[in-house]
RNA sequence: GGGGGCGUGGCGGAACGGUAGACGCGGCGGAUUCAAAAUCCGCUUCCGAGAGGAGUGCGAGUUCGAGUCUCGCCGCCCCUACCA
C-alpha cells in the first residue's frame, strides 16, 4: 500500500531530529554574557507541566518567542531564551491524594515529557538554565525571598476568612469556588476565620499603579491592574450615633453630596450593628445577619439593584456637615471588606442607594443639579454639576464642592481626605503539601521566628499520604518528625502551611539569569546585564494576578538591592487563545475533526436533537456519513476538538507546526486551528525543499541568476520578515516568504540569493533553513549568521501600474513610467477608454494625481 | 453596570486615507500518471449570458477618495463587577 518515497523527497523527520541533536551537542543556543554585545532577554510565561502534556496553545507564544531569539541572535544581540518548570502546584497533589502517587514523582514525569515535547519542536532555549520551582537549590531562593519580605515587614500572620472546606480539609483559592461549593468534587465550601500568612502588597499599591506607566504593555492589561488595584480619592466621614458617645466612619468618593444622605447603612459584619440596634428592630437585626452570614458573596451580589435587602437598625446616625438625624440600615450590598465596612448613603447621586431607597421609602435629596430633563427621584443622577441644597457650600462645582466640604471636616475632625484601595493585602499560606515550606518556626511562647538564611533551605519533608491530618491540620502534619525541631536551643514547631503556586513564578525570571548560583537568587552583577525582561510573552489570564505579584516582588527586591530596575518586564505581549472546529452530530455526540470531511456542494439540512431549529451543513462523519453541525470553541474533551502538537510534527514536522501557527494570523487574536491550512504550510516547505533539492538525484540544483522579479519578491520577503519580527507581526512575512517562492518558479536564483532567503526563513523553520544551508555547502550553523537587510532600490518598479477612478470610482488602469510627471499621467489616463468613456460629455472640475498610485477626476 | 477588543469572500486572514480580498485553505478546470497519491499550471467576492453593476455588520458625516477617520445604532468575544 504505501509507495516507498525517493530518499530525496521532503520528509522532515528524516532531518529535524538530526538538527536537534546537532543544536543541543554544539550548544548552538547557550547564552552568554557579553559585555560587548547589546543583550536581549526574551521569555516566555513557563509552562505548568501538566499532566496531559503540551497543547497546541504552548508552541504558539514559545515560537514566536523562538523567532524573535534567533532572529535578535542573527543581529548581534546576546539573547537569553530559557525554559522552566512552575512545577508545584494543585494537580500533582490532587492525584497524589486520590492515588497515593508522590507529587515529586508524577511533578518528575510530566517534566520529562514536556522537555521532550518541546525539543521535538526545535526551540532555541539555552537548556543548561532550565529551572524548577519544585527543586530545593530553587525554591530555598524563593524562601530567602520570603525572609526579605519578613524582614521588611511586609510578611504577617493575621486572622482572616478564608474558604474552607470540610469535606477536604482544606482552604481553597477563590477561584476553586464557584457558587459556594468546590469546582472540582462540588463539597460545600464555607467562610471561616483562621490564622494566615499576608503578604502587605498594599504598602506598594501606588507604586504598582504609578510604574504601569512606564512598560510597555498592552493598554487593556494596563488597564485591568488599574482596576485591580482600585485606587480612589475620597474622604473618610464620620458620623456620630444619637444619643451615645460611638461613632462610625463611612469612606465615600462624594463627599460633596453630603448634605443628601439620607440614610446610612453598616455592612452585616460591622462591629456597631449590635450597639446601634434597638430592642424593638433587635429580632429583625438579628435575623437578617444571620441570613447574611450564610449567604456566599456571590450570592450576596446575585440580586443586582432589583431586590436589595436591608433591615432599619433601630438607630439613628448625625450627620456631621449638618447635624441631620439619619436612619441607621443594616443590608448586604455594603461589603465589610470594602472601605469601612459603612457607607452614608446618597439616593439622589448613587444608583444602588437610589435602588435601596426608592424599595424602602427612604427620602431621594437632590444636592448636586442634574441635567435639563432629569428627574433625580426617578433615576439617580452620578455625574457633576453644581451644589444645592447644601448651605453655604450652594452653586460650586463638584470638585470644588468635594474640596470644600473635605477640608471643612478636618477642620473639624469629623473627616479627612482619604486615599482607599481594593487592593488586598495578600493571602500566602495554602494548607497543602505540594508548595515551599515557609521558612519559619512557632515557639512555645506562641510566637513566630523567621529562619536565618543560613539554615536555607528547608526542605519539603517526605509524606505517605496527602490529605490533611485526621485532627484537621494540613498534609505537612504527618511529618512528624521535620515539624518537631528546635530553634536556638528551644523547642519549636514547624509552619504547616505551604506557599501559594504564585510564589515561585513571581521570581523566576531571575534565577534564569544566573541559575547555578548557590550564594544568592541571582549575583546583582549578573541581573545588571541581563536584567530586565525585554520581552515576556503569555496568555492573559495571567493578566492581574501572576503579573502584578511578580511586579510586587521584584520592586521588593529593588528596594533591598537585588535588582537594578523598578519593573521586571519590559515589553509584555498576550498572545491570542487558539480554538478549534467541533463537529456535532444530530444525537449531540461530538466528533474529532479527523473523523470529519467538508464535501462541497452536498449540502444538506437535518434537525439536530440539541436545539429547535434545524441545521445546514456540508460537513460529514467521513466513515458514517452522517451530517454534523460545525462551531468554533475551545478546546477540550467536552467538545473533542483537541490538537495534539505533536500529532501535528509526526504527519508534517516542526517546521510547518511553527510556520503554520504563525501564519494563522496575528499573534495576538484568537483564531481557530484548521490542520488544512497547516498542511498548506506544509507544502510551502515542500516547494521550498524542491526548489534546493533535485528529486531524483537529492542534489542541490544548480544556481541560475536572479530574475528582476525574483529580486524584487526577496527584497519584499526580508523586509516584510525583519519589519515584522521587529513588531510582533509574525503572519505576513510567511506569506511574502510564499510569493518569493512562487516567484522562482521551481529556478533557484544566484547562490547568494537563495542563501539570503534560508537566513530569512530559518527563524520559522529552523530545521529545513539548517538542512538546506548544510546541503548548499556550509559545515557550521546558520544560527550565527548575520540578518540580512534589503535593498530598497530592489522594491522599485521602472513601471508602475496607476489606477485611474472617475468621481472615486475605478474606470481603468494605465502603465506609467515610474517617474512619469503629471501631465504625462493625467494623458494616459485621459486616453484609457473606459475611462475615456466616463469623461465623455463632462466637465472635469478637478484632476488629483497620487505619484505612482492612482489617478481621480472630478467631473461635474 | 463598568473596562477592553472585534465585525472584510465558502473558511483563516491581507490591505501608508488611494485598484478591497495579498498569502493560504477549500472548490473548479487542466498537465503528469495505466490509475491514483504526490507534484505542477490556470480560474475562483457576489449578481449578471454579457456589457455592466453591487460590495468590508447597519445608518449618517468628513474627504476628490473611507474597510481605514468622526458620530449614532446592531451583533459577537474577553475581562471585571453592589468598590461606596
Amino acid at each position: 500500500m504505501e509507495t516507498p518515497m525517493s530518499e530525496h523527497a521532503f520528509d522532515p523527520a528524516a532531518y529535524e531530529g538530526r538538527w536537534q541533536a546537532y543544536w543541543e551537542t554544539h550548544k548552538t543556543f547557550r547564552s552568554v554574557a557579553d559585555p560587548g554585545k547589546p543583550k536581549f532577554y526574551a521569555l516566555g510565561m513557563f509552562p505548568y507541566p501538566s499532566g496531559s502534556g503540551l497543547h497546541v496553545g504552548h508552541p504558539e507564544s514559545y515560537t514566536a518567542l523562538d523567532i524573535v531569539a534567533r532572529y535578535k541572535r542573527m543581529n548581534g544581540f546576546a539573547v537569553l531564551h530559557p525554559m522552566g518548570w512552575d512545577a508545584f502546584g494543585l494537580p500533582a497533589e490532587r492525584y497524589a491524594v486520590k492515588t497515593g502517587v508522590h507529587p515529586a514523582k508524577t511533578t518528575a514525569e510530566n517534566i520529562a515529557r514536556f522537555k521532550h515535547q518541546l525539543k521535538r519542536l526545535g526551540f532555541s532555549y539555552d537548556w543548561d538554565r532550565e529551572i524548577s520551582t519544585a527543586d530545593v537549590t530553587y525554591y530555598r531562593w524563593t524562601q530567602w525571598i520570603f525572609l526579605k519580605l519578613y524582614e521588611q515587614g511586609l510578611a504577617y500572620l493575621a486572622d482572616v476568612p478564608v474558604n474552607w472546606c470540610p469535606a477536604q480539609g482544606t482552604v481553597l483559592a477563590n477561584e476553586e469556588v464557584e457558587d459556594g461549593k468546590y469546582r472540582e468534587t462540588g463539597d460545600p465550601v464555607e467562610r471561616r476565620m483562621m490564622r494566615q500568612w499576608m503578604l502587605k502588597i498594599t504598602a506598594y499599591a501606588d507604586r504598582l499603579l504609578d510604574d504601569l506607566d512606564q512598560v510597555d504593555w498592552p493598554e487593556s492589561i494596563k488597564d485591568m491592574q488599574r482596576n485591580w488595584i482600585g485606587r480612589s480619592l475620597g474622604a473618610e466621614v464620620h458620623f456620630g450615633i444619637a444619643g451615645s458617645d460611638a461613632r462610625f466612619t463611612v469612606y465615600t468618593t462624594r463627599p460633596d453630596t453630603l448634605f443628601g444622605a439620607t440614610y446610612c447603612v453598616l455592612a452585616p459584619e460591622h462591629p456597631l450593628v449590635d450597639a446601634v440596634t434597638t430592642a424593638d428592630q433587635r429580632a429583625a437585626v438579628d435575623a437578617y445577619v444571620e441570613v447574611a452570614k450564610n449567604k456566599s458573596d456571590l450570592d450576596r451580589q446575585k440580586g443586582g439593584d432589583k431586590d436589595k435587602t436591608g433591615v432599619f437598625t433601630g438607630g439613628y446616625a448625625i450627620n456631621p456637615v449638618n447635624g441631620a438625624k439619619v436612619p441607621i440600615w443594616v443590608a448586604d450590598y455594603v461589603l465589610i471588606s470594602y472601605g469601612t465596612g459603612a457607607i452614608m448613603a446618597v439616593p439622589a447621586h448613587d444608583e444602588r442607594d437610589h435602588a435601596f431607597a426608592t424599595r424602602f421609602g427612604i427620602p431621594i435629596v437632590q444636592v448636586v443639579s442634574s441635567p435639563e430633563g432629569h428627574d433625580v427621584q426617578a433615576e439617580a443622577w452620578t455625574g457633576g454639576g453644581l451644589s444645592m441644597n447644601s448651605g453655604p457650600y450652594d452653586g460650586l462645582d463638584t470638585e470644588t464642592c468635594k474640596q470644600r466640604i473635605t477640608a471643612a471636616l478636618e477642620a473639624d475632625g469629623t473627616g479627612q481626605a482619604k486615599v482607599n484601595y481594593k487592593l488586598r493585602d495578600w493571602l500566602f499560606s495554602r494548607q497543602r503539601y505540594w508548595g515551599e515550606p515557609f521558612p519559619v518556626v512557632h515557639l512555645e511562647d506562641g510566637t513566630v521566628q523567621p529562619l536565618s538564611p543560613d539554615d536555607l533551605p528547608v526542605a519539603l519533608p517526605h509524606v505517605d499520604a496527602f490529605r490533611p491530618t485526621d485532627d484537621g491540620r494540613p498534609p505537612l502534619g504527618r511529618a512528624a518528625d521535620w515539624v518537631q525541631t528546635t530553634w536556638q536551643g528551644q523547642p519549636a514547631l514547624r509552619e504547616l502551611n505551604t506557599m501559594p503556586q504564585w510564589a515561585g513564578s513571581c521570581w523566576y525570571y531571575l534565577r534564569y539569569m544566573d541559575p547555578e548560583n548557590t550564594s544568592l537568587p541571582v549575583d546583582p552583577e549578573v541581573e545588571r546585564y541581563w536584567g530586565p525582561v525585554d520581552l515576556y510573552i503569555g496568555g492573559v489570564e495571567h493578566a492581574v494576578l501572576h503579573l502584578l505579584y511578580a511586579r510586587f516582588w521584584h520592586k521588593v527586591l529593588y528596594d533591598v538591592g537585588l535588582v537594578h530596575t523598578v519593573e521586571p518586564f519590559t515589553k509584555l505581549f498576550n498572545q491570542g487563545m487558539i480554538l478549534a472546529y467541533a463537529y456535532r452530530d444530530a444525537a449531540g455526540n461530538y466528533h474529532a475533526p479527523d473523523a470529519c470531511e467538508q464535501r462541497a456542494g452536498k449540502t444538506v439540512t437535518f434537525q439536530p436533537a440539541w436545539q429547535t431549529e434545524p441545521v445546514t451543513t456540508d460537513w460529514f462523519v467521513k466513515a458514517s456519513g452522517e451530517p454534523v453541525h460545525v462551531r468554533i470553541g475551545k478546546m477540550g474533551k467536552s467538545l473533542a476538538n483537541s490538537v495534539d502538537p505533536l500529532d501535528i510534527v509526526d504527519r508534517y514536522g516542526a517546521d510547518a507546526l511553527r510556520t503554520y501557527e504563525m501564519f494563522m494570523g496575528p499573534l495576538e487574536q484568537v483564531k481557530p486551528w484548521q490542520t488544512s491550512g497547516c498542511e498548506g504550510v506544509y507544502r510551502f516547505l515542500g516547494r521550498v525543499w524542491r526548489l534546493f533539492v533535485d528529486g531524483d538525484t537529492g542534489a542541490v540544483k544548480p544556481f541560475g541568476a536572479t530574475s528582476r522579479e525574483v529580486r524584487k519578491a526577496l527584497h519584499a520577503a526580508i523586509k516584510e520578515t525583519t519589519e515584522g519580527i521587529e513588531a510582533l507581526k509574525f503572519n505576513t512575512p510567511v506569506s511574502k516568504m510564499m510569493e518569493l517562492v512562487n516567484a522562482c518558479g521551481g529556478e533557484l536564483p544566484s547562490r547568494a540569493d537563495a542563501e539570503t532567503f534560508l537566513l530569512i526563513l530559518s527563524p520559522y523553520a529552523p530545521h529545513l533553513a539548517e538542512e538546506l544551508w548544510a546541503r548548499i555547502g556550509h559545515d557550521h550553523t546558520l544560527a550565527d549568521e548575520r540578518w540580512p537587510a534589503w535593498d530598497p532600490a530592489a522594491l522599485i518598479d521602472d513601471t508602475v501600474t496607476i489606477a485611474v477612478q472617475v468621481m472615486g470610482k475605478v474606470r481603468g488602469t494605465i502603465e506609467v513610467a515610474r517617474d512619469a510627471d503629471a501631465a504625462t499621467v493625467l494623458a494616459a489616463a485621459k486616453a484609457e477608454p473606459n475611462v475615456a468613456r466616463h469623461l465623455e460629455g463632462t466637465t472635469i472640475r478637478k484632476e488629483i494625481v497620487v505619484p505612482g498610485r492612482l489617478v481621480n477626476f472630478v467631473v461635474g
